[in-house]
DNA sequence: TCTGGGGTCCTAGGACCC
DNA sequence: TCTGGGGTCCTAGGACCC
């Protein structure tokens, strides 16, 4: 806990829905929700236009169609996403070299650290600066707390929302948080809170009355005592720049339950090659492979197993991974199946690649790693992850017309050879629709076009401010 | 039409070792 | 020949966060 206020917790207002109306003037001061739109989505960011039905994250899709029927509903763009994070995160890195991102839209910046202010008057200059310039920069909003610890700063950043700066002054934190629930405290979620509650604490005063000890005793040695000094305003934990990775994972929830055995190994292996994918993208090899099961009731398991030494070599994970299915009783029902690795090493994989693909080259089909351990098994599948498709496919093959509608996902831009740059409102039965407009336009018209249509193709999203450089994608 | 996907950290028991 | 005790690794599960 420092004596100024110079820890700030930037948070972008609604970013995914925020991003969206920036980028189709159309929906702006509209209800906007962005999530998966299969019939087991979940929404990941409504607007606050939609906040006011009752949607909010994490709640089923289906529910909030039923609460906002006449909202927008879009897929999640993260490659769009990144790119205009890249450009808050520059931003940050302006004020300081300790900057910790959180997500693609949140982070702790170290305003000391990085000279920029060192009490409050010159905490709160640098906070208002940075959010006039993440608006001229990006087009976005974006609150920021500020205060003498991490856990304050996040809390002030919360009390900010939306596009507001919050600045809790050094000294004031226990008055400020004593009459407020226990859930303002991070890491409080619903079941401690649940547990704390039925001890008959509920708001932060409460926590400190009950004492350390007391704590202990209900949640466990790390969570009580930190619960406790959280409370008390005790937060010295620094500002991490860089923080290494533990583990990567990828996990498919289908639009159906999986029964079929076979198909059920299939996805696995799919799943598998995937997550090396990514692994050997990040720069790891890792030593832990688990297998993450949930069943058609919800109830979910993960099996696990250590290798001798860290590997990233398809084969060898898929291998793993099916072992630990055979562990795993499926008998009614898989609604969802993932693979990660942990334990994570990180070796320079450039040598790995070159003797793997001069080994294809020579038709040697031995992939032998240099890790420490790494089985010579069979040959390597060849080629790429494929761009994986953010859905399952579905068991039957897809007609010509499915894959044409594929190509214009919901959301996403387009550009037309007559009518300029638009997105996709919708598409189906051998139609899609366009709305022609772009970031600094009015709002535009509606076209339906066949899904063949010609002159009509994908491409990236513009910058949302004029000059900007959002435009990065895929 | 119930409940995504990608992470982190903690706990607890058993194995194993000294 | 009367059950020590601590440390580390592995596995499984759970809470929490965005």
């Amino acid at each position: 806990m420092r004596a100024a206020p110079t820890i700030l917790h930037l948070d972008m207002d609604a970013f995914f829905a925020a991003a969206e109306q920036a980028s189709k003037p159309s929906l702006r001061g509209k209800p906007v929700v962005v999530g998966g739109l299969g019939p087991r989505g979940v929404v990941a960011t409504a607007s606050y236009e939609a906040r006011r039905f009752g949607v909010h994250s994490a709640m089923p899709m289906a529910q909030a169609r039923r609460l906002a029927p006449n909202a927008a509903y879009l897929v999640p763009r993260f490659a769009f996403y990144r790119a205009i994070s890249g450009q808050v995160m520059e931003l940050l890195g302006r004020l300081s070299p300790l900057v910790e991102p959180l997500s693609l839209d949140e982070a702790f910046v170290d305003l000391e650290a990085g000279g920029v202010a060192d009490d409050r008057e010159s905490a709160r200059v640098a906070g208002e600066r940075l959010r006039r310039d993440i608006l001229a920069t990006t087009g976005l909003t974006g609150s920021v707390g500020l205060a003498g610890s991490k856990m304050l700063a996040k809390i002030a950043s919360e009390e900010a929302k939306p596009d507001g700066l919050v600045l809790i002054e050094p000294g004031t934190e226990r008055e400020l948080l004593g009459p407020r629930s226990v859930r303002i405290i991070p890491g409080v979620g619903p079941a401690t809170g649940e547990h704390l509650r039925r001890a008959g604490i509920t708001t932060v005063a409460e926590v400190v009355e009950a004492g350390e000890d007391e704590l202990v005793r209900l949640l466990g040695r790390a969570h009580g005592g930190s619960l406790y000094r959280m409370a008390l305003g005790h937060d010295d934990r620094p500002v991490v720049a860089e923080r290494d990775a533990k583990s990567v994972s990828v996990e498919d929830t289908f639009d159906v339950d999986l029964h079929d055995r076979l198909r059920i190994r299939l996805e696995v292996e799919r799943l598998a090659e995937r997550c090396v994918a990514r692994l050997r993208g990040s720069g790891h090899s890792g030593r832990t492979i688990v297998l993450k099961v949930r069943r058609y009731d919800f109830s979910t398991l993960t099996r696990s197993e250590t290798l001798r030494g860290p590997t990233d070599d398809p084969v060898v994970v898929k291998e793993a991974a099916a072992r630990l299915l055979d562990l795993v009783d499926t008998t009614g029902g898989v609604r969802l199946l993932g693979v990660g690795v942990s334990g994570l090493a990180d070796y320079t994989q450039e040598d790995l690649f070159a003797q793997a693909e001069a080994e294809a080259a020579a038709g040697a089909g031995a992939a032998a790693g240099t890790g420490p351990v790494v089985a010579v098994a069979g040959a390597r599948e060849d080629g790429p992850e494929e761009a994986a498709p953010s859905d399952p496919v579905p068991a039957a093959p897809a007609t010509a017309t499915e894959t044409a509608e594929r190509r214009w996902a919901p959301g996403h831009d387009v550009r037309h050879a007559v009518y300029g740059h638009g997105w996709v409102q919708g598409s189906g039965v051998g139609r899609v629709t366009v709305r022609f407009e772009e970031p600094g336009s009015p709002p535009g018209r509606v076209r339906t076009f066949p899904v063949d249509e010609p002159d009509l193709e994908p491409c990236d999203p513009l910058p949302l401010v004029p000059g900007g450089a959002t435009g990065a994608a895929a």
